[in-house]
DNA sequence: CGCTGATTTGAATTGTTTCAATGACCGTGG
DNA sequence: CCACGGTCATTGAAACAATTCAAATCAGCG
């Protein structure tokens, strides 16, 4: 169902180095000179454990290698607020070491593994590799779009279309990642945190869902995400994919 | 009340050089570079009309130097939200001309000035200054950082909560471009907009400014702002300026 | 098997919206 | 100078979407 068309690419190249030649056209050099940077480690961590805190003082920066991940912020009195979605092959802000702390935490919705690349070596590889900069500034617009469109999402959608929204929006990333198949994909967020990414409560959700699966808008069970009909999917919240730049290259 | 210490600049920067080098330490030379950049045009546009629109292909880049600005999504059935507001010396996107189309609109919220560069300009002092580049990675990071926090205030305060924080947060954006005074500031956004960008209608947001009114945190006549106790208006919706990293340079 | 976290249910309440109408303000042209 | 049209602000009453609180059920896992 995925409509990319990808340029070739060696089998081996990182899922970070094909991400970032979706957005940008990379030859061999600069894709191998991202494997470097980011095939050195995976370091895994545990479900529910923070990547990094709010408030933490960052030195280095992260790639996503596998699993799911949330960025989030909290109120003094216990609210939280998932501000967004981190999918195998998402960055996690490029340079970001150039502020001061970290403004919000990131958590593993499941067992992830990431690549942890050091300042040092971040800021020689931006330097001498223009391309993959120019690469990097796509997804950060790409983020910066993502996270607009969720902000109409919180602010202007009801709750049917706000989960129908969201359903739809990570129906096309992992798409775009290769993790969809007929029979849907692996959908590991709990309601809780569902609820805490729409701006709506649990309770709320729950009975949203319920009326979705009644509507045959989705089929959600163990973990599991079955979308029986985008297109009818996509209708109840206008969905439009353009925020989501498929082809950003094409821009030229 | 801006606790700002800036290097000495000179007093002929530009509001976009002096604003860049607040995030990162620029020499004259820089400054000056961006000065040039800047300083060839100041189109004016009025009240209401579009910088450019949701769907425009982008060839240029925008500085705002005069006048407040709004970044908006239109759901089909004419329900609008405001994703960001600009405010002098925002710069409006670096390197957006890399994506396909815009993804939303920009509207101008009162008479404006703009600086437009062309893609060749900007992308020849990108590659040619790469102290100009980090500060506008920075930049491009606290934008980010701004709207996740508007997500936090869509998805999980109060209607009192949301339009408390969007006052904190304009008071101190303008603190630090000189543009607040005791006696408060010009505060040229209507209910209307107000609704639009704390996802509520005007009708609600028009109960809740006469509330606030009334509890004296905030006096909003005629277009113009005053804020008689800040610490009061900040305890209301637990403020936390740290998201707009107001010493972004002293990571180091 | 029992524990823990996740999901589901019901009932009462509340915050916000909707609709519809009125009032204030402001610049413009007669 | 005042009438005019437009935008913006204000008000009331009824309806609705979503929340709150509390409790029950289910699923996965050691």
């Amino acid at each position: 169902m995925s409509s990319l068309d990808m340029p070739a690419i060696a089998m081996n190249d990182s899922i970070i180095a094909v991400k970032l030649s979706a957005h940008w056209p990379l030859d061999r050099q600069n894709r191998e000179a991202i494997n470097r940077l980011v095939g050195r480690s995976a370091i895994p961590r545990r479900t529910g454990t923070d990547l990094f805190a709010q408030g933490d003082r960052l030195t280095s920066i992260f790639f996503l290698l596998e699993g799911w991940g949330a960025r989030y912020k909290m109120l003094a009195d216990g609210r939280r607020q998932i501000v967004s979605l981190l999918l195998p092959g998402d960055l996690c802000d490029p340079f970001c070491f150039l502020l001061h702390r970290a403004d919000h935490g990131v958590a593993a919705l499941t067992p992830i593994k990431v690549a942890e690349v050091g300042r040092g070596q971040f800021e020689e590889v931006a330097l001498e590799r223009p391309e993959i900069t120019k690469a990097m500034w796509i997804n950060a617009l790409i983020t910066a779009s993502i996270q607009r469109e969720w902000c109409v999402n919180l602010g202007r959608r009801t709750a049917l279309e706000r989960l129908s929204h969201l359903f739809c929006e990570l129906y096309h990333r992992l798409c775009k990642v290769g993790m969809v198949t007929d029979a849907g994909f692996h959908f590991p967020v709990t309601q809780l945190e569902l609820a805490d990414a729409t701006g709506l409560t649990m309770v709320h959700t729950n009975r949203i869902l319920q009326e979705m699966r009644r509507k045959g808008l989705i089929e959600l069970q163990r973990r599991h995400l079955i979308v029986p009909d985008l297109a009818a999917l996509e209708r109840i919240c206008a969905f439009d994919p353009s925020y989501l730049h498929p082809a950003a290259q094409e821009a030229l």
